[in-house]
RNA sequence: GGGCGAUUGGCUCAGUGGUAGAGCGCCUCGUUCACACCGAGGAGGUCACUGGUUCGAACCCAGUAUCGCCCACCA
């Protein structure tokens, strides 16, 4: 991004004003929005230069409902760094997408439609579903009429694509100056060849690969889930103390899961723990089942936790599976994919009795079993005490309800650190390389990476979503050759291997020995988001676009998700391109209620987004949206709303005034020469130094005091400055020389003022402009400050506070006397400190006409050091 | 258990070494000559606590407490 020719305010520019006689908010959102779209306002120029460009990696909302709060929280703060950037002279480039490829937007659609995918059915041409609309509830599992997988994948384009229509008319009512032609879909076309292209360039250099593991699986949703999607949740259990058969006797474990007793497949105790020395190397059997399984010793193994000796069974948690793995046991899995216990028998269950137990167990949910488990143990008298109640923490998937299983599964990993300390190295020090706003959300990165366990999963057991382009030959026997896959050619992407065929071989080979079967499985949504630059720039379609936008320079995002869309763009854009995807990330906090709670869905759906802009006004809700810092939680405060709308009322009133003093056919002055009058000057130094402070907090993403410096001078402006100033400015025919310094010194604020705001209020400020000036404020220049301080001179901005300050203590005897503002006061001695006695003096002329004083205004050094007060005698008093 | 934030008037928040700030709310008053979706004036705080550094601390250092979040934690 370049540094740009700032706009200096032309002396030669005079406009004629067509300034309302009655000024509103109420519908600039609909009549600019129209404007700015007819008008390109805010089309990307793929001519620009590539320094010129400033890249936003634009957060594409999950579609799957509604916006809700947070979206337009956060979606403002990005858009309010557009709109600086692009006054700044920069080519903007500020897409925006929908991320409609995934698990919640097939959840939606069986919920909306009362549908539900089953991929042994076949198309149903001119499908009708059953239901429509949710009508506030889900369809319940029972009652979804299931539907093939093309015709399910229809509906979730259908659904989709409305939703994303309501999401772009609340961001346009919004005024996100988003350019609306770059407009992307994950689940569109090109995404999908995008992250094929991208999948398969992986897999060519060795960082995509498959493995059969044991993994994290929900059984709800019957899929594999990723490290980074787990929710660790307070789950209600119990200890159970259970009797294994030792041959000097019982030995006791604890566990809250005894459903599992029939996949112990060891007992493990902590090498130095003296309880258990003893047993090391020995074999014990389990009870109920019978199973011979050997006492071991292994570090992981705590001996503060329950007994102190653990079970040990496939799976029952990680650690299960680091022991499994590096004692080399057994795999004695009875759990299955749907959550529930082996319908059959396993062959390792060979007494009759542990059989007959069993048999009890097959096809019983984990729940069921235990219950089952716990009983039989009570009778045979190997349950110790009664099972003690306890809370315990259980990873869930975090879309998911019931705790996840750990069962073994072939899936597609990408290299991520997780198992490589170079790569681990290397993806942190890519870290560095971003600059994160707050900066102290960069450790929530280092703690992420550094935390790793495994690489990244991505395949998915679903169907709406970006298959893998992936075919496995059949061998004779019709089982698939996993090791020798066949892979499309990034020229033909995007495939669908369900119904595309692999080249040397016919449709009719599907499915048949030594034929061929695609893969079944679906990337997880990360691993489409997390090629966001690559999609919305033009990576496989638009190279030279793509060399202009990218590496970009912002990822907006929300804190939440640095573990996962942040990182996992970082890896791919590390693995592909060897650099960072973006130089920024700024991270916006989430929206709490006021009970300091995260905002709920359903509170959320109370007050929806689309009423409070209608309600407020969008500038006000924008204007509560930048008053909170990147990174910062922000309440949920209508009356910040409020404030933000008098705020764009006050921008239009004395703008309507400022522009008011010269007749209707007189051009607006805006010739810095004709600001003589000390006042005027004094005002434009503090306006220049307002100018700089703003400039240099927007700079440094900080869009909170960018607004701050420029609200307080502008309340100053319309408290202090409007009042001293507005007699003068009338009284042309009496004082012409001064009469200009105030039009043009006015019409010079305003024009900065209007610039200022315009990022947060680009409603209300293109309104005005629209009075007066031509083209929109949105592609006027950012101001600067240098004409401002060539204007000013030496005048020092304290004569507008010494001289706000003596109109304070006039009004304050008359706000004390209780009357009028307007009453008259005869004559009055202002005491000033010394160090205003010379300010004071410079605007006497505007302080007295500003406080309706007719008579003597006498200055005098206070003998005390206080602010300026006054003695005055008011008409009143004296009648 | 490790880490990161926060703690300032009733509320929401600014304020990184020099006599406590804003807006809202509250109280008093005023106003239709830009603005009642208004204006003016006012009351209101020992800056969570304890030590320390300093001529001087809301601010720097050490510790404590409370709250929030991130990570780890399934025997």
């Amino acid at each position: 991004m370049s540094p740009l020719t700032p706009p200096s305010p032309d002396p030669s520019i005079t406009t004629t004003r067509r300034v309302p006689d009655k000024v509103s908010l109420d519908g600039l959102e609909d009549r600019w929005g129209t404007a700015w779209s007819e008008q390109g306002t805010y089309t990307f120029d793929a001519q620009a230069p590539a320094e010129q460009v400033y890249a936003i990696d634009t957060p594409p909302p999950t579609v799957s409902g509604s916006l809700h709060l947070g979206h337009v929280f956060s979606y403002t703060h990005t858009d309010v760094v557009a709109r600086f950037r692009r006054m700044r002279g920069a080519e903007v480039f500020y897409p925006m997408g929908w991320d409609d490829n995934g698990l919640p937007t097939e959840r939606r659609v069986q919920n909306y439609y009362g549908v539900r995918c089953d991929p042994s059915l076949t198309y149903t041409p001119g499908f009708v579903p059953p239901h429509e609309g949710t009508d506030g509830k889900a369809v319940k599992p029972g009652d979804q009429v299931p539907i093939s997988r093309p015709n399910f994948i229809e509906l979730c384009l259908r659904l989709s694509g409305e939703d994303e229509a309501q999401f772009e008319a609340l961001w346009r009512h919004l005024g996100l100056s988003v350019d609306w032609s770059r407009t992307y879909r994950t689940i569109s076309d090109e995404a999908r060849a995008v992250a094929q292209q991208a999948f398969v360039r992986n897999l060519a250099r060795g960082e995509a690969y498959q493995a059969l593991a044991p993994g994290l699986w929900d059984v709800t949703f019957q899929t594999a889930v990723a490290q980074a999607e787990l929710e660790a949740r307070d789950y209600p259990g119990a200890y159970h103390r259970v009797a294994f058969h030792g041959a000097d006797g019982p030995v006791f474990i604890e566990t809250t899961r005894p459903e599992l007793l029939p996949a112990c497949v060891a007992l493990i105790a902590h090498p130095d723990d003296e309880r258990y020395q003893h047993l090391f190397g020995t074999t014990v059997t389990s009870p109920l089942f019978d199973v011979a399984v050997p006492v071991l010793a292994h570090p992981a193994a705590e001996p503060d936790k329950g007994a102190g000796i653990a079970m040990c069974c496939t799976f029952g948690d990680l650690t299960d599976v680091q022991w499994w793995r590096e004692l080399q046991l057994p795999n004695r899995t009875v759990v299955g994919r749907d959550g529930r216990l082996e319908r059959s028998t396993p062959d390792w269950l060979t007494t009759p009795g542990a059989q007959a137990v069993y048999a009890e167990l097959a096809g019983k949910t984990t729940f069921s079993a235990r219950e089952a488990v716990v009983a039989a143990l009570r009778t045979s008298g190997d349950l110790d005490g009664e099972p003690t109640p306890t809370t315990r923490k259980a990873n869930f998937y975090e879309k998911g309800d019931k705790p996840l299983e750990i069962v073994s599964s072939r899936q597609w990993y990408i290299r991520n650190g997780g198992r490589d300390g170079a790569l681990r190295d290397a993806l942190l020090a890519r870290g560095e390389q971003i600059a994160f706003h707050p900066d102290y959300m960069k450790v929530r990165y280092d703690n992420w990476v550094g935390g790793l366990n495994g690489d990244w999963l991505i395949s998915r057991q679903r169907f709406f979503g970006v298959p893998f382009p992936v075919w496995y030959p059949l061998d004779e026997n019709g089982e698939p050759r996993y090791d020798a896959p066949l892979v499309a050619d990034e020229s033909i992407l995007p495939v669908d291997p369900s119904s595309d065929v692999p080249v040397g071989y016919t449709a009719e080979q599907r499915g048949v020995p030594g034929g061929f079967i695609g893969d079944p499985d679906v990337m997880d949504t990360w691993a489409t988001s997390s090629l966001t630059p690559q999609i919305a720039g033009g990576w496989r379609t638009d190279p030279e676009l793509f060399a202009k936008v990218f590496p970009m320079d912002l990822r907006p995002q929300g804190h939440d998700i640095i573990r996962t869309w942040l990182f996992s763009t970082v890896v791919r854009s590390h693995l592909e391109f060897g650099q960072v995807p973006w130089s920024d990330a700024a991270l916006s906090g989430w929206i709490l209620d006021p009970d300091r709670k995260k905002m709920s869905k359903s509170k959320g759906n109370v007050v929806t987004p689309m009423g409070l802009l209608t309600e407020h006004g969008s500038d006000a809700v924008r204007y509560w949206a930048a008053s909170a810092r990147l990174g910062t939680d922000a309440a949920f405060e209508v009356g910040q709303m409020k404030i933000g709308r008098r705020l764009a009322i006050k921008v239009l009133n004395a703008s309507k005034f400022a522009l008011s003093f010269a007749a209707d056919d007189e051009p607006v002055s805006l010739d810095p020469a004709a600001v003589v009058v000390p006042l005027d000057r004094a005002m434009l130094a503090g306006l220049a130094d307002v100018v700089d402070k703003a400039t240099e907090a927007l700079e440094a993403y900080d869009h909170t005091r960018a607004l701050e410096v420029t609200e307080t001078f502008f309340w100053t402006f319309c408290d202090d400055y409007l009042e001293l100033v507005k007699d003068r400015a009338y009284a042309a025919d009496a004082d012409p020389a001064g009469a200009a310094s105030a039009r043009a010194a006015l019409a010079i604020a305003l024009d900065v003022l209007l610039r200022l705001f315009a990022p947060v209020l680009p409603f209300a400020t293109e309104e005005v402009w629209s009075w007066w000036r031509t083209g929109s404020v949105h592609r006027a220049g950012w101001p600067t400050s240098a004409p401002l301080r060539a204007a000013a001179g030496d005048a020092p901005f304290a004569v507008v506070g010494a001289a706000g300050s003596a109109l304070a203590a006039l009004r304050k005897v008359k706000s004390e006397a209780k009357v009028s503002m307007r009453t008259v006061i005869l004559s009055a001695t202002l005491q000033v400190p010394e160090a205003l006695e010379q300010t004071v003096g410079l605007a006497l002329a505007d302080v007295r006409a500003a406080g309706r004083l007719q008579g003597d205004l006498a200055v005098q050094v206070a003998e005390v050091d206080v602010p300026v007060a006054v003695d005055a005698v008011l008409e009143q008093a004296s009648a």
